[in-house]
DNA sequence: ATCGGCTCGCGCAA
DNA sequence: TGCGCGAAGCCGAT
């Protein structure tokens, strides 16, 4: 049985026919993943009716944006593990050295058709442009990354969560479905030994020979990149911590979250696989209600914001109110003052606020309640609200395992009033929301995480065992 | 512990 | 044009 794949997953990014080429070869970069993969699964049946072999190609460069050595180590636990799937499956996969978007255009030189997931991000987006200008073939673009595809969802910037839920949930039932594995009916083509192709077998040695930033440190013992990993995460998840998920998903002090959020981001696994399975876990409604809520319409929500806002990582894209009341108080006078570097190094004389940046540097994660609060500090200690917003993304960027993701940029706008309401005026903020530590006491046990964090930093250990 | 007020703009009903 | 309502807010009153 295999379902058929949603027809508004599929678009054709350039006018070109469907070649007499040699094979298909499917241009993977957002969705490094064997299960639930629509752009694959979708370039198998194209293959399969076209009787031609299928070759699967990921551009690996080491000029890719805001990129370390933390996350293209995660990057290559997770390519080395889905060449392995799709090999298990007969699929050949090669990853080669260079720009995606030059990649793609070499290796699609005698296909029939290049198909290719998607990505919402401004570089994602222009290699898909720049490809589907540059090749003669058909370059088909198959989301695999949302439930809901985004102009579909809403073809317009949404200002809230709550005018994009209903646009969202009454495409569920339809998007929300399996998607079985289709078997690739021609060999493959048994490229392997090209000397342009990157050989996985020992990560160490393509991560040595690589021009990166090495200051952010690797996090392997933490946690590992990859499909199967995704997998266990999710298990682990589902076996052990669901069942607190809604009473204690704002409780810093606890781990009842899924840290699924990374696998998310390098497409390690599909939020419709993760929203079948919690569906289908027999678990408390409040906690299945409340975990696709997160999964699906806020995760959707910054999609949206960074699809329809050309501008999205820039202070200059805020307009309307909250532009307005924080420019009306840029010249306030801040009780506290601190460098970039500073924050970066935990130097603040807020514990709560240091134990969230550390957990950030050591761990390449930070609790989702706490980035609320690291992030409204920022901006009350920094000079102007551009400097805030400069300072919060790049660091974000730098260390967050989930970083450089649309949730990256949509929470640090959150920070700032984007997709938020007005409040009591204030210092610094104007009506912007702000948070406080003895907020923090009030819902939580902000020292208890301080504990945890410490914890967390003497004795790294992995949740889940592989 | 809980509640109302603060405050804005969107979307929908009218 | 009016009205309800919102992700996490705070604050003061009860």
């Amino acid at each position: 049985m295999t379902i058929e794949i949603q027809q508004q997953r599929v678009q054709h990014l350039n006018d070109n026919d469907i070649l007499p080429g040699d094979l298909v070869v499917y241009w993977m970069q957002a969705s490094v993943r064997a299960a639930y993969n629509h752009a694959l699964e979708y370039a198998i049946r194209q293959a399969n009716l076209l009787r031609q072999p299928l070759l699967v190609v990921f551009g690996f460069t080491d000029d890719y944006p805001e990129a370390n050595l933390r996350s293209f180590a995660f990057l290559l636990e997770g390519l080395q593990d889905v060449q392995r799937l799709l090999a298990e499956r007969g699929i050949e996969m090669i990853v080669r050295r260079g720009s995606p978007d030059e990649v793609a255009i070499k290796a699609a030189r005698h296909a029939s058709l290049l198909v290719t997931d998607r990505g919402y991000l401004r570089h994602q987006r222009d290699w898909r442009h720049d490809v589907a200008g540059a090749v003669a073939c058909r370059l088909t673009q198959v989301e695999s990354d949302v439930v809901v595809p985004v102009e579909l969802a809403s073809p317009k910037l949404e200002h809230a969560a709550r005018t994009l839920r209903p646009r969202i949930t009454r495409h569920l039932e339809e998007f929300l479905v399996e998607l079985g594995p289709t078997s690739l009916k021609h060999q493959s083509l048994h490229l392997g030994d090209d000397p342009a192709n990157i050989d996985l077998s020992d990560i160490d040695t393509v991560l040595a020979s690589m021009q990166l930033d090495r200051s952010v440190s690797r996090l392997s013992h933490l946690y590992q990149g990859g499909e199967s990993q995704a997998h266990r995460a999710l298990t682990n998840f589902l076996d052990t911590r669901f069942v607190n998920y809604a009473r204690n998903r704002n409780q810093p002090q606890t781990n009842d979250v899924s840290d699924l959020s990374k696998y998310l981001h390098y497409g390690h696994i599909s939020p419709v696989e993760i929203a079948l399975r919690i569906q289908d876990s027999g678990a408390a409604n409040d906690n299945i209600d409340t975990f696709l809520e997160e999964l699906i319409i806020r995760r959707e929500l910054p999609i949206n914001f960074v699809f329809y806002q050309p501008d999205y990582d820039r202070f200059s894209h805020l307009s309307g109110w909250a532009r307005r009341t924080l420019e009306d108080h840029q010249n306030d006078p801040r009780a506290y003052l601190y460098t970039a570097q500073q924050l970066e190094h935990a130097e603040t004389h807020d514990d709560y606020w240091n134990a969230a940046m550390r957990e950030m540097v050591h761990t390449g994660y930070m609790h989702n309640y706490m980035r609320m609060y690291w992030g409204k500090k920022v901006l009350e200690w920094s000079a102007t609200p551009a400097e805030a917003y400069r300072v919060l993304l790049k660091l974000n960027n730098k260390y967050f395992l989930d970083g450089r993701d649309p949730n990256s940029y949509g929470n640090i706008a959150w920070i700032f009033g984007q997709h938020d309401r007005a409040w009591q005026e204030r210092a610094i903020f104007g009506k912007v929301r702000y948070m406080s530590a003895a907020g923090l006491e009030r819902k939580s046990r902000p020292a208890e995480y301080v504990e945890k964090v410490e914890q967390k930093i003497r004795q790294p250990k992995i949740t889940y065992s592989p």
